[in-house]
RNA sequence: GCCCUCGUAGCUCAGUGGAUAGAGCGUCUGCCUCCGGAGCAGAAGGCCACAGGUUCGAAUCCUGUCGAGGGCACCA
């Protein structure tokens, strides 16, 4: 693991008790064969230091010693190091280590001097990965589970691309097969009755009033021509016309939280004949894995045999009535994906769809791409509004969309809110809390602390702490000094402050690793906590004392840069003011 | 019936095999002559569902039981 640009504290231990350990072992106080990466934690328990490592106890076993006695010997090279404060040997063998005050400091220009690119790592190399989301079919509204698949997708691409891969966002638009027909259907239903005309609405269509406005505006632009039309001519007209119109709906909303694709992949270009007439990408598919030998015929359909790839029992691919299955398609989508050269291919699917993940990586391992799928189960939502559940009804299509959700709590209450649980926890969403401006809701916690860091950088500059109109990065670019004296930040609350910007690279590395954007969240709440303790106890604008002054200011403008940059990656805005 | 996910403070949830299991809300008690009180400090609150196992060490890994949700189509 290593990082772009500067060292960060992490690496800096790690290093050094790596270091400590080989020297111990040519020193022959150790016998090991092999040096194991150091694990660095940040202690729960402030007195267990800043950082602590448990290395002796993982190479006690090998050397053939007590782990006490392997942590004494780490502990006494890794002492007296200028970034070392103090090392203690603790507990069954913990290395318990304190930064100097020094070393902490350092972080503040890092962060200065790395913007809104602190915390950004090279773990993934440029290699490229795609994250597909939401992926809801282009028949009606999101609900608000799609909301929360938004969200957990985009963020992940956020902090993925931050960790140094090329990240592709795609949305597979299933825009063919029963739903879009019994759509159609639906549609045309209610255009018919608009018309006046007596027909009987389909008995599993879609009954909810969108189907009816789409339906009216097709009245309004065309006219009644189409009643009389031949039925199934009126029922394709009808399909193109209305999933063109939901489309866009699903582009805008999405849109307004923020979240855009770079790629909308249609279901059905994966069975029209390739360019020069060959066959299709669902032949395609198909023959590869037949040439491979998986696949069988059984009682007039073709089969595919996933039980050898560890799933339940095998699927067919290809039905008696010569039609492809839904998974068919979903086989040549994820061979295109690996034909265009994804490295990882990251799939976010609803709860509903768990069952599907077995047979999908059975499929993805048959197309010899073993291990560069990773399928997330996203959790469903529940709605509360003020503790009492808000009830929907399927049946009647009445229900919140994510719409009305979007409408109601605004983009960045909803996405904080959808990110806040682990993915796979269902999660209880509060309308009313998501609303609420006060210290209960944690999107306004965190935004209030880079607020009110706006509001100290103005007061500094001598603006009135208000001025919405002073630029918060030219005012802070001003009134940083590159020799602000830093060495004067050591009390604890700002100690607490630096070793809390310390942890941030970590937390991106986290997020990125375990596709866990809720470890953001997380993180945003304690820098903000960090930064609220600091500003009750330290004063930062003081005219008595210019250099203490100097040096505060500098501390609080890293912490404003970090803020700024957890919360892009969130996707929740960072306001100069509230 | 089989498969997947989950059972942690009154509530909502964190917790990458480590030390005395954490946070927010709620309850109770304090803090504004001072840069934004949308803030801060403190108190109370736990058999990590239950029972075994693995090891130096388990909320975490394995097995079983109980409970909650979801999935088990030649649907998509």
């Amino acid at each position: 693991m290593f990082r772009a640009g500067g060292m960060s504290v992490i690496d800096l231990l790690q290093g050094l008790v790596k270091e400590a350990l080989a020297g111990a072992v040519k020193a022959g106080e150790v016998v090991l064969a092999e040096i194991p990466e150091p694990r660095l934690e940040r202690p729960r328990d402030p007195a267990h230091g800043d950082w602590a490592t448990n290395v002796a106890m993982q190479t006690a076993k090998a050397a053939r010693m007590a782990p006490r006695a392997v942590a004494e010997i780490v502990a006494r090279r890794i002492a007296g190091h200028p970034d070392i404060a103090s090392v203690e040997v603790a507990g069954a063998g913990f290395i318990n280590i304190r930064l100097s005050a020094h070393a902490l400091q350092r972080v503040l220009r890092e962060a200065r001097e790395r913007g809104t690119d602190f915390g950004r790592l090279d773990i993934g190399a440029g290699r490229r990965i795609q994250v597909e989301f939401v992926s809801a079919n282009p028949v009606g509204p999101m609900h608000v589970g799609h909301g929360r698949w938004a969200a957990l997708g985009d963020s992940m691409a956020r902090v993925l691309a931050h960790a140094g891969w090329s990240v592709q966002r795609e949305f597979y638009v299933n825009d063919r097969g029963v739903q879009m027909d019994v759509f159609a259907k639906s549609v045309a239903a209610r255009y018919l009755e608009l018309c006046g005309r007596d027909v009987e609405f389909p008995e599993e269509g879609y009954r909810g009033a969108y189907i009816t406005e789409i339906a009216r505006e097709i009245l309004a632009d065309e006219g009644e021509e189409w009643a009389d039309a031949e039925p199934s001519a009126r029922e394709e007209h009808f399909r193109e016309k209305a999933y063109a119109q939901v489309l866009a709906h699903l582009q805008h909303v999405l849109h307004g939280m923020g979240v855009d694709f770079d790629i909308w992949f249609s279901e059905r270009t994966l069975h029209i004949p390739a360019e020069d007439g060959g066959p299709s990408a669902v032949e395609r598919a198909l023959a590869r894995l037949k040439d491979a030998g998986h696949l069988y015929e059984h009682e007039g359909a073709l089969w595919f045999r996933s039980t050898a790839f560890g799933d339940d029992k095998d699927r067919v691919l290809k039905k008696a009535d010569g039609s492809y299955t839904y998974f068919a398609a979903d086989i040549a989508y994820h061979a295109d994906k690996y034909d265009r050269g994804f490295d990882r291919v990251i799939d976010i699917w609803g709860a509903d769809h768990h069952g599907y993940v077995k047979r999908m990586e059975a499929a993805v391992a048959a197309l010899g791409h073993e291990g560069k799928l990773t399928v997330v189960i996203g959790q469903l939502v529940n709605l509360f509004r003020g503790g009492e559940v808000v009830r929907m009804s399927k049946r009647t299509g009445e229900m919140v969309t994510f719409e009305d959700l979007l409408d109601e709590v605004g983009p960045d209450a909803a996405r904080y809110f959808f990110l806040r649980r682990s993915t796979d926890q269902a999660l209880d969403f509060d309308i009313a809390l998501a609303k609420e401006q006060s210290s209960d809701n944690p999107v306004y916690y965190v935004q209030y602390a880079h607020a009110r860091i706006c509001a100290i950088l103005r007061k500094a500059a001598g603006a009135d702490t208000a001025d919405t109109s002073v630029d918060i990065a030219a005012t802070a670019a001003a009134l940083m000094r590159d020799d602000a004296p830093l060495h004067l930040l050591d009390s604890e609350p700002e100690l607490a402050l630096m070793r809390k910007l310390t942890e941030f690279p970590d937390v991106v590395e986290v997020a990125a690793r375990q596709l866990a954007p809720n470890k953001l969240t997380r993180y945003a709440e304690d820098l903000a906590a960090s930064f609220h303790q600091f500003y009750t106890q330290c004063r930062v604008v003081d005219p008595d004392d210019i250099e203490l002054t100097a040096a505060r200011l500098y501390a609080v403008d890293a912490t404003r840069i970090a803020l700024a940059t957890v919360l892009g990656l969130v996707g929740v805005s960072a306001p100069d003011r509230m």
